[in-house]
DNA sequence: CGAAACCTTGAGAGCTCTCAATGTGAGTGG
DNA sequence: CCACTCACATTGAGAGCTCTCAAGGTTTCG
């Protein structure tokens, strides 16, 4: 494993056409900068400010981006306004990885975030005659489209309250499964996913905490009560 | 290319397993045996009668279907009844093809079908070693994510109206785009599919009728009026 | 022709949205 | 430290869309 610094790499570093600013902060584990596990790729660190733009619907997809740190929202948006979040990414995820030239959704930062910058031809001529990495690219859309599935059910089929109520618990589990946690996203945005309003969202959050269900120190600062939470679902 | 009748090919026949029968009309062009262009992959001809189950949600994902005639749904159903039809397919369409051992819903037939049946292991075999067939398994799961997503924004973001109305006008897509065609599903199956009740697809679909965006001839026989139903839609 | 499944239509209820007002918290400058 | 501002969140009242329940009509199939 080479320990070069990383700005010695080969890979361009992105500049004047993007936004956002370079990562200061050491990244580690070496470990995460590796793209599928491929010791070949390696990513150049990127930050983001809270509700910057990290890429447009349609735009060239020329990055893929692993999460490091903070909390990022993708999106579609229709010609009148009406917009549907299609996930939030957390530390560990990946994003802006298409399989076609362009983004199919808009991504941006929910708060201020650390990324690792990869370059998708790269990734893809890598793919293009290694099986593995094929066969990972191919697994993580897979999860993907699962998770979409998922919520698919859950929009089609859920009422207001099932939508919110399975959003929290797996919101949970993505971020350690403590039950404490603290929403990086506004009631536009949890609305926006749910294919809800915000102030139907802001209503069932009152409901649950008066039956109990949860804990509210701060409007985002949240406690589940999981075995109240899970009887209230059936997904 | 071989030319040997299929029955003396080497892979095994699923026979008391399964329900279905033996496909006996000749297949054709031989070309659509091979799956991912991949010529050491043959299918085995199969049928599925109208309302017959092809796999069930859970069940372990041992074979992949190409769909040569008919049509099929897919759905995931809730512990108190409630289905969520995740889609439709038509011919040419694979279905089946989990990236888990377990399929991820439930598959049924809407019409007579004839399909082509492949071993899920084996093709999973051949992806490990072979980065274009890859890259194929990994084309195609990224294309059924982008369909999730869009019907996400459809689920989430629009109205009764807008749902049956981007449904119908994708199905004519999907059916060859002449503007005539006849619902190879129930309107329980569309209600399913767009997370809305029977009743309001049969209203909605008379308001159209009313409207002169289409016309019906015997129920499931439509004829669409694109300028007029294009309208309607800001999907 | 009869039966069963499917589809349409109607009336009223309920859930979620819309519109509007109030409350809360973070950041800023006096 | 306080007043102010602005974005965000909560709450209320009423409207509207879709659902539920029910009945009647139509198509399919034996």
């Amino acid at each position: 494993m080479s320990s070069l610094p990383i700005s010695a790499r080969s890979i361009p570093f992105p500049t004047s056409t993007r936004k956002g600013s370079v990562g200061t902060v050491p990244i580690s584990p070496w470990d995460s900068l590796y793209f599928a596990g491929c010791p070949d790729l390696i990513g150049t660190p990127f930050s983001y400010a809270r509700e910057e733009e990290i890429y447009g619907e349609a735009e060239e997809a020329e990055f893929v981006y692993k999460l490091l740190d903070g909390a990022v929202r993708t999106h579609k948006i229709l010609s009148d306004g009406r917009r549907q979040i299609t996930g939030f990414h957390l530390p560990g995820e990946l994003l802006g990885f298409e399989q076609q030239d362009r983004h199919r959704h808009a991504a941006e930062a929910l708060t201020d975030t650390r990324m690792l910058i990869f370059r998708r031809r790269q990734i893809e001529r890598m793919a293009a005659c290694n099986a593995t990495v094929a066969c990972q690219l191919w697994s993580l859309t897979a999860r993907r489209l699962r998770d979409a599935q998922d919520h698919m059910l859950l929009l089609g089929r859920g009422s207001a309250m099932e939508r919110l109520v399975a959003f929290l618990i797996d919101l949970d589990l993505r971020l350690g499964a403590t039950g404490t946690f603290v929403l990086p996203m506004s009631r536009r945005d949890i609305a926006d996913y749910l294919g809800l309003t915000i102030e139907t969202v802001s209503r069932l959050m009152t409901q649950l905490e008066v039956d109990g269900a949860l804990l509210r120190c701060s409007g985002r600062q949240l406690s589940l009560h999981r075995t109240h939470l899970d009887r209230l679902i059936a997904f």
